[in-house]
DNA sequence: GTCTATAATTTGATAGAC
DNA sequence: GTCTATCAAATTATAGAC
Protein backbone atom coordinates (compact mmCIF):
# COMPACT_ATOMS: atom_id res chain seq x y z
CA UNK A 1 0.00 0.00 0.00
CA UNK A 2 1.32 3.15 -0.95
CA UNK A 3 2.10 6.01 2.09
CA UNK A 4 -0.52 8.21 0.41
CA UNK A 5 -3.39 5.38 0.68
CA UNK A 6 -1.87 4.63 4.05
CA UNK A 7 -2.49 8.58 4.97
CA UNK A 8 -5.76 8.24 3.52
CA UNK A 9 -6.81 5.68 5.88
CA UNK A 10 -5.49 6.71 8.76
CA UNK A 11 -7.02 10.28 8.39
CA UNK A 12 -10.51 8.48 7.30
CA UNK A 13 -10.08 6.79 10.43
CA UNK A 14 -9.57 9.93 12.94
CA UNK A 15 -11.90 12.23 11.06
CA UNK A 16 -14.76 10.38 10.55
CA UNK A 17 -14.50 9.71 14.43
CA UNK A 18 -13.76 13.14 15.88
CA UNK A 19 -14.15 15.56 13.04
CA UNK A 20 -11.91 17.61 11.08
CA UNK A 21 -9.62 19.28 14.11
CA UNK A 22 -9.48 15.92 15.55
CA UNK A 23 -7.13 14.95 13.13
CA UNK A 24 -3.40 16.12 13.20
CA UNK A 25 -0.16 15.58 11.48
CA UNK A 26 1.67 14.26 13.80
CA UNK A 27 -1.15 11.74 14.77
CA UNK A 28 -1.06 10.98 10.94
CA UNK A 29 2.54 10.19 10.93
CA UNK A 30 2.39 8.07 14.02
CA UNK A 31 -0.01 6.12 12.72
CA UNK A 32 1.89 5.49 9.02
CA UNK A 33 5.32 5.24 10.78
CA UNK A 34 6.68 8.47 8.82
CA UNK A 35 7.29 11.78 10.12
CA UNK A 36 5.11 15.37 10.14
CA UNK A 37 7.47 16.44 7.77
CA UNK A 38 6.86 14.05 5.63
CA UNK A 39 3.22 13.61 5.82
CA UNK A 40 3.56 17.39 4.38
CA UNK A 41 5.40 16.39 1.18
CA UNK A 42 1.99 14.61 0.58
CA UNK A 43 -0.04 16.94 1.31
CA UNK A 44 1.43 20.77 1.76
CA UNK A 45 -1.85 22.05 3.95
CA UNK A 46 -4.37 20.35 6.11
CA UNK A 47 -6.85 21.23 3.12
CA UNK A 48 -5.45 19.75 0.58
CA UNK A 49 -5.20 16.59 3.14
CA UNK A 50 -9.02 17.09 3.92
CA UNK A 51 -10.00 17.20 0.06
CA UNK A 52 -8.41 14.91 -1.31
CA UNK A 53 -10.20 12.44 1.99
CA UNK A 54 -13.86 13.94 0.60
CA UNK A 55 -12.69 13.16 -3.38
CA UNK A 56 -11.51 9.48 -2.07
CA UNK A 57 -14.73 9.00 -0.04
CA UNK A 58 -17.37 10.44 -2.70
CA UNK A 59 -15.70 8.51 -5.20
CA UNK A 60 -15.70 4.90 -3.29
CA UNK A 61 -19.06 5.53 -2.31
CA UNK A 62 -20.22 6.32 -5.90
CA UNK A 63 -18.58 3.69 -6.92
CA UNK A 64 -20.05 1.18 -4.63
CA UNK A 65 -23.22 2.18 -5.37
CA UNK A 66 -22.71 1.41 -8.85
CA UNK A 67 -21.57 -1.65 -7.85
CA UNK A 68 -24.70 -2.94 -6.32
CA UNK A 69 -26.69 -1.46 -8.71
CA UNK A 70 -25.68 -3.42 -11.56
CA UNK A 71 -28.75 -5.57 -12.22
CA UNK A 72 -31.04 -3.13 -9.86
CA UNK A 73 -34.20 -2.97 -12.22
CA UNK A 74 -36.97 -1.44 -10.11
CA UNK A 75 -37.05 2.08 -7.56
CA UNK A 76 -36.48 -0.20 -4.71
CA UNK A 77 -34.30 -2.71 -5.88
CA UNK A 78 -31.99 0.86 -6.01
CA UNK A 79 -33.08 2.37 -2.86
CA UNK A 80 -32.27 -1.31 -1.13
CA UNK A 81 -28.89 -0.67 -2.82
CA UNK A 82 -28.75 3.11 -1.50
CA UNK A 83 -29.19 1.19 1.80
CA UNK A 84 -27.10 -0.95 1.69
CA UNK A 85 -23.87 0.71 1.14
CA UNK A 86 -24.56 3.30 3.81
CA UNK A 87 -25.41 0.41 5.73
CA UNK A 88 -21.87 -1.05 5.13
CA UNK A 89 -19.92 2.36 5.78
CA UNK A 90 -21.61 2.81 9.39
CA UNK A 91 -21.29 -1.26 9.83
CA UNK A 92 -17.65 -2.42 8.71
CA UNK A 93 -15.95 1.17 9.71
CA UNK A 94 -17.90 1.35 12.67
CA UNK A 95 -18.31 5.48 11.49
CA UNK A 96 -20.62 7.83 10.21
CA UNK A 97 -20.38 9.04 6.81
CA UNK A 98 -17.22 11.40 6.63
CA UNK A 99 -19.32 13.66 4.85
CA UNK A 100 -22.72 13.70 7.45
CA UNK A 101 -19.69 14.82 9.63
CA UNK A 102 -18.11 17.62 7.73
CA UNK A 103 -21.15 18.65 6.36
CA UNK A 104 -22.32 19.20 10.24
CA UNK A 105 -19.10 20.94 10.89
CA UNK A 106 -19.86 22.79 7.79
CA UNK A 107 -19.25 26.46 8.94
CA UNK A 108 -15.93 25.68 10.95
CA UNK A 109 -14.50 24.23 7.90
CA UNK A 110 -11.99 25.69 4.67
CA UNK A 111 -14.39 26.70 1.55
CA UNK A 112 -13.04 24.23 -0.80
CA UNK A 113 -14.10 21.44 1.83
CA UNK A 114 -17.42 22.71 2.39
CA UNK A 115 -17.89 22.87 -1.83
CA UNK A 116 -16.87 19.38 -1.68
CA UNK A 117 -19.26 18.11 0.74
CA UNK A 118 -22.26 19.84 -0.54
CA UNK A 119 -21.19 18.50 -4.54
CA UNK A 120 -21.31 14.82 -2.43
CA UNK A 121 -24.93 15.47 -1.75
CA UNK A 122 -25.80 16.98 -4.34
CA UNK A 123 -24.89 13.77 -6.33
CA UNK A 124 -26.52 11.82 -3.79
CA UNK A 125 -29.65 13.74 -4.56
CA UNK A 126 -29.57 13.86 -8.20
CA UNK A 127 -29.16 9.63 -7.90
CA UNK A 128 -31.78 9.33 -5.84
CA UNK A 129 -33.86 11.51 -8.15
CA UNK A 130 -32.77 9.35 -10.96
CA UNK A 131 -34.08 6.47 -10.00
CA UNK A 132 -37.08 7.36 -8.42
CA UNK A 133 -40.57 6.08 -10.32
CA UNK A 134 -40.99 8.00 -13.36
CA UNK A 135 -44.81 8.55 -12.43
CA UNK A 136 -44.11 10.68 -9.89
CA UNK A 137 -44.70 14.52 -10.13
CA UNK A 138 -40.81 16.19 -10.33
CA UNK A 139 -41.33 18.31 -7.05
CA UNK A 140 -41.98 15.16 -5.13
CA UNK A 141 -39.21 13.23 -6.56
CA UNK A 142 -36.73 16.14 -5.06
CA UNK A 143 -38.49 16.28 -1.87
CA UNK A 144 -38.48 12.45 -1.19
CA UNK A 145 -34.84 12.74 -2.37
CA UNK A 146 -34.05 14.93 0.46
CA UNK A 147 -36.18 13.22 2.72
CA UNK A 148 -34.31 9.80 1.95
CA UNK A 149 -30.48 11.52 2.05
CA UNK A 150 -31.24 13.39 5.42
CA UNK A 151 -32.92 10.42 6.91
CA UNK A 152 -29.68 8.07 5.94
CA UNK A 153 -27.40 10.50 7.54
CA UNK A 154 -29.21 11.08 10.36
CA UNK A 155 -29.83 7.69 10.87
CA UNK A 156 -26.19 6.86 11.00
CA UNK A 157 -25.73 9.76 13.68
CA UNK A 158 -28.04 8.78 15.95
CA UNK A 159 -27.28 4.41 15.79
CA UNK A 160 -23.77 5.47 16.28
CA UNK A 161 -24.69 7.58 18.90
CA UNK A 162 -26.46 5.18 21.07
CA UNK A 163 -24.01 2.68 19.94
CA UNK A 164 -26.79 0.84 18.22
CA UNK A 165 -26.92 -0.51 14.77
CA UNK A 166 -30.46 -1.48 14.87
CA UNK A 167 -31.67 1.64 15.03
CA UNK A 168 -30.23 2.52 11.39
CA UNK A 169 -31.77 -0.44 10.06
CA UNK A 170 -35.54 0.50 11.87
CA UNK A 171 -35.41 3.75 10.61
CA UNK A 172 -34.01 3.06 7.16
CA UNK A 173 -36.73 0.58 6.47
CA UNK A 174 -39.24 2.92 7.86
CA UNK A 175 -38.16 5.47 4.81
CA UNK A 176 -38.18 3.10 2.24
CA UNK A 177 -41.33 1.41 3.10
CA UNK A 178 -43.32 4.35 3.92
CA UNK A 179 -42.00 7.49 1.79
CA UNK A 180 -41.77 5.69 -1.03
CA UNK B 1 -26.64 39.57 31.19
CA UNK B 2 -24.27 37.40 33.78
CA UNK B 3 -20.76 36.57 32.91
CA UNK B 4 -21.51 33.18 32.73
CA UNK B 5 -24.44 33.57 29.90
CA UNK B 6 -22.31 35.48 28.22
CA UNK B 7 -20.00 32.63 27.93
CA UNK B 8 -22.62 30.14 27.11
CA UNK B 9 -24.10 32.08 24.69
CA UNK B 10 -20.49 32.55 22.78
CA UNK B 11 -19.48 29.05 23.11
CA UNK B 12 -23.22 27.84 21.60
CA UNK B 13 -22.66 29.91 18.89
CA UNK B 14 -19.24 28.69 18.12
CA UNK B 15 -19.87 25.49 18.61
CA UNK B 16 -22.93 24.96 16.55
CA UNK B 17 -20.78 26.09 13.82
CA UNK B 18 -17.66 24.87 13.99
CA UNK B 19 -18.08 21.99 16.71
CA UNK B 20 -16.26 21.13 19.81
CA UNK B 21 -12.71 21.54 18.99
CA UNK B 22 -13.10 24.88 16.99
CA UNK B 23 -14.10 26.69 20.43
CA UNK B 24 -11.05 28.06 22.33
CA UNK B 25 -11.09 29.69 25.62
CA UNK B 26 -9.32 32.53 24.06
CA UNK B 27 -12.20 32.81 21.28
CA UNK B 28 -14.90 33.26 24.50
CA UNK B 29 -12.59 35.53 26.43
CA UNK B 30 -12.06 38.10 23.12
CA UNK B 31 -15.54 37.42 22.67
CA UNK B 32 -16.73 38.55 26.37
CA UNK B 33 -14.30 41.23 26.89
CA UNK B 34 -12.45 38.93 29.42
CA UNK B 35 -8.90 37.39 29.72
CA UNK B 36 -9.15 33.33 28.93
CA UNK B 37 -7.91 32.73 32.59
CA UNK B 38 -10.94 34.59 34.07
CA UNK B 39 -12.72 32.33 31.76
CA UNK B 40 -11.52 29.40 33.36
CA UNK B 41 -12.73 30.53 36.73
CA UNK B 42 -16.09 29.80 35.22
CA UNK B 43 -15.64 26.84 33.99
CA UNK B 44 -12.06 25.22 35.15
CA UNK B 45 -11.89 22.69 32.37
CA UNK B 46 -13.48 23.05 28.44
CA UNK B 47 -15.67 19.66 29.76
CA UNK B 48 -17.36 21.50 32.25
CA UNK B 49 -18.18 24.44 29.97
CA UNK B 50 -19.33 21.46 27.30
CA UNK B 51 -21.27 20.05 29.74
CA UNK B 52 -22.75 22.80 30.75
CA UNK B 53 -23.32 24.10 27.13
CA UNK B 54 -25.54 20.78 26.36
CA UNK B 55 -27.60 20.97 29.86
CA UNK B 56 -28.22 24.51 28.92
CA UNK B 57 -29.43 23.35 25.64
CA UNK B 58 -31.19 20.86 26.06
CA UNK B 59 -33.44 22.40 28.91
CA UNK B 60 -34.45 25.37 26.64
CA UNK B 61 -35.16 22.60 23.94
CA UNK B 62 -36.90 20.87 26.26
CA UNK B 63 -39.04 24.35 27.30
CA UNK B 64 -39.75 25.20 24.22
CA UNK B 65 -41.38 22.23 23.35
CA UNK B 66 -43.39 22.35 26.42
CA UNK B 67 -44.41 25.78 26.05
CA UNK B 68 -45.64 24.98 22.33
CA UNK B 69 -47.89 22.08 23.61
CA UNK B 70 -49.55 23.73 26.20
CA UNK B 71 -52.58 23.72 24.22
CA UNK B 72 -52.19 20.87 21.60
CA UNK B 73 -54.18 18.10 21.71
CA UNK B 74 -54.22 15.66 18.99
CA UNK B 75 -50.74 13.79 17.70
CA UNK B 76 -50.39 16.19 14.48
CA UNK B 77 -50.39 19.07 16.97
CA UNK B 78 -47.41 17.62 19.12
CA UNK B 79 -45.79 16.74 15.79
CA UNK B 80 -46.28 20.54 14.27
CA UNK B 81 -44.92 21.71 17.30
CA UNK B 82 -41.75 19.73 17.62
CA UNK B 83 -41.27 20.88 13.99
CA UNK B 84 -41.66 24.33 15.09
CA UNK B 85 -39.06 24.11 17.89
CA UNK B 86 -36.24 22.83 15.74
CA UNK B 87 -37.30 24.96 12.82
CA UNK B 88 -36.50 28.16 14.98
CA UNK B 89 -33.66 26.93 16.23
CA UNK B 90 -32.36 26.67 12.61
CA UNK B 91 -33.69 29.43 11.40
CA UNK B 92 -33.49 31.88 13.87
CA UNK B 93 -29.67 31.24 15.07
CA UNK B 94 -28.88 30.18 11.41
CA UNK B 95 -27.23 27.01 12.45
CA UNK B 96 -28.08 23.19 13.48
CA UNK B 97 -28.64 21.61 16.68
CA UNK B 98 -25.63 21.65 19.19
CA UNK B 99 -26.55 17.65 19.71
CA UNK B 100 -26.57 16.92 16.01
CA UNK B 101 -23.25 18.45 15.76
CA UNK B 102 -21.91 16.71 18.95
CA UNK B 103 -23.84 13.61 17.89
CA UNK B 104 -21.33 13.27 15.12
CA UNK B 105 -18.67 14.15 16.79
CA UNK B 106 -19.26 11.87 19.37
CA UNK B 107 -16.32 9.52 19.58
CA UNK B 108 -13.61 12.88 19.55
CA UNK B 109 -15.77 14.20 22.79
CA UNK B 110 -15.16 13.35 26.41
CA UNK B 111 -17.46 10.76 27.68
CA UNK B 112 -19.44 13.01 30.02
CA UNK B 113 -20.46 15.24 27.33
CA UNK B 114 -21.32 11.76 24.70
CA UNK B 115 -23.49 10.71 27.70
CA UNK B 116 -24.97 14.05 28.18
CA UNK B 117 -26.11 14.01 24.47
CA UNK B 118 -27.30 10.62 24.16
CA UNK B 119 -29.42 11.67 27.09
CA UNK B 120 -31.12 14.80 25.10
CA UNK B 121 -31.56 11.80 22.26
CA UNK B 122 -33.20 9.18 24.84
CA UNK B 123 -35.30 12.40 26.23
CA UNK B 124 -36.21 13.28 22.31
CA UNK B 125 -37.40 9.73 21.59
CA UNK B 126 -39.55 9.41 24.49
CA UNK B 127 -41.88 12.10 24.17
CA UNK B 128 -42.21 11.59 20.72
CA UNK B 129 -43.41 8.43 21.57
CA UNK B 130 -45.55 9.68 24.52
CA UNK B 131 -46.96 12.24 22.13
CA UNK B 132 -47.90 9.01 18.63
CA UNK B 133 -51.23 7.64 18.88
CA UNK B 134 -52.31 5.18 21.68
CA UNK B 135 -53.45 2.87 18.74
CA UNK B 136 -50.03 2.42 17.34
CA UNK B 137 -48.11 -0.75 18.65
CA UNK B 138 -45.26 -0.20 20.68
CA UNK B 139 -42.48 -1.08 18.54
CA UNK B 140 -44.02 0.92 15.73
CA UNK B 141 -44.27 4.03 17.66
CA UNK B 142 -40.21 3.64 19.18
CA UNK B 143 -39.61 3.12 15.71
CA UNK B 144 -41.65 6.03 14.22
CA UNK B 145 -39.94 8.29 17.32
CA UNK B 146 -36.21 7.41 15.94
CA UNK B 147 -37.55 7.63 12.19
CA UNK B 148 -38.42 11.44 13.19
CA UNK B 149 -35.59 12.39 15.20
CA UNK B 150 -33.28 11.13 12.93
CA UNK B 151 -35.34 12.79 9.85
CA UNK B 152 -34.86 16.23 11.43
CA UNK B 153 -31.25 16.30 12.79
CA UNK B 154 -30.84 15.25 9.06
CA UNK B 155 -32.57 18.06 7.56
CA UNK B 156 -31.16 20.42 9.89
CA UNK B 157 -27.52 18.96 8.58
CA UNK B 158 -28.40 19.73 5.01
CA UNK B 159 -30.62 22.27 5.01
CA UNK B 160 -27.27 24.45 6.44
CA UNK B 161 -25.31 22.67 4.01
CA UNK B 162 -27.27 23.29 0.78
CA UNK B 163 -27.89 27.08 2.37
CA UNK B 164 -31.58 26.66 2.42
CA UNK B 165 -34.02 26.38 4.78
CA UNK B 166 -36.87 25.09 2.94
CA UNK B 167 -34.80 21.74 2.76
CA UNK B 168 -35.83 21.53 6.20
CA UNK B 169 -39.22 22.44 5.81
CA UNK B 170 -39.83 20.03 2.71
CA UNK B 171 -38.04 17.32 4.45
CA UNK B 172 -39.83 17.41 7.94
CA UNK B 173 -43.44 18.10 6.06
CA UNK B 174 -42.81 14.98 4.39
CA UNK B 175 -41.95 13.12 7.11
CA UNK B 176 -44.83 14.34 9.25
CA UNK B 177 -47.17 13.47 6.20
CA UNK B 178 -45.93 10.47 5.11
CA UNK B 179 -44.38 8.45 8.73
CA UNK B 180 -47.36 8.39 10.88
C1' DG C 1 -14.23 37.83 39.63
C1' DT C 2 -10.76 39.51 37.03
C1' DC C 3 -6.11 40.33 36.12
C1' DT C 4 -0.86 39.37 34.78
C1' DA C 5 2.26 36.05 33.93
C1' DT C 6 3.57 31.85 32.55
C1' DA C 7 3.90 26.86 31.94
C1' DA C 8 3.36 22.71 29.10
C1' DT C 9 1.81 20.83 25.08
C1' DT C 10 0.05 20.62 20.48
C1' DT C 11 -0.35 22.12 15.97
C1' DG C 12 0.36 23.58 11.14
C1' DA C 13 4.07 24.52 8.55
C1' DT C 14 8.99 25.28 6.43
C1' DA C 15 14.19 24.82 5.33
C1' DG C 16 17.56 22.07 3.97
C1' DA C 17 20.41 17.60 4.20
C1' DC C 18 20.41 12.85 2.46
C1' DG D 1 10.41 10.64 -0.27
C1' DT D 2 11.99 10.85 4.12
C1' DC D 3 14.64 12.80 7.62
C1' DT D 4 16.36 16.37 11.39
C1' DA D 5 15.69 20.61 13.11
C1' DT D 6 13.09 24.29 13.99
C1' DC D 7 9.49 27.95 14.12
C1' DA D 8 5.47 30.64 15.17
C1' DA D 9 1.20 30.35 16.80
C1' DA D 10 -2.48 28.39 19.37
C1' DT D 11 -4.36 25.83 23.17
C1' DT D 12 -5.54 24.11 27.76
C1' DA D 13 -4.45 25.14 32.09
C1' DT D 14 -2.45 27.04 36.68
C1' DA D 15 -0.38 30.35 40.31
C1' DG D 16 -0.85 34.23 42.67
C1' DA D 17 -1.76 39.42 43.05
C1' DC D 18 -5.59 42.80 43.39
Amino acid sequence: MSTTEKLLDAAEYRMRRGGYNSVSFRDLASDTQIKSSSVHYHYPKKEDLGLALVERYSSQFNDELAKKTKTAKTTQEHLRAYQAVIRAALVEDDAICLCGLLGAEGAGLPNVIQHRVQQFFNENINWLVSILPNDMPKAEKLATANTLLAGHQGAMMLAKNMQDNKIFDTITNQLLEQVI
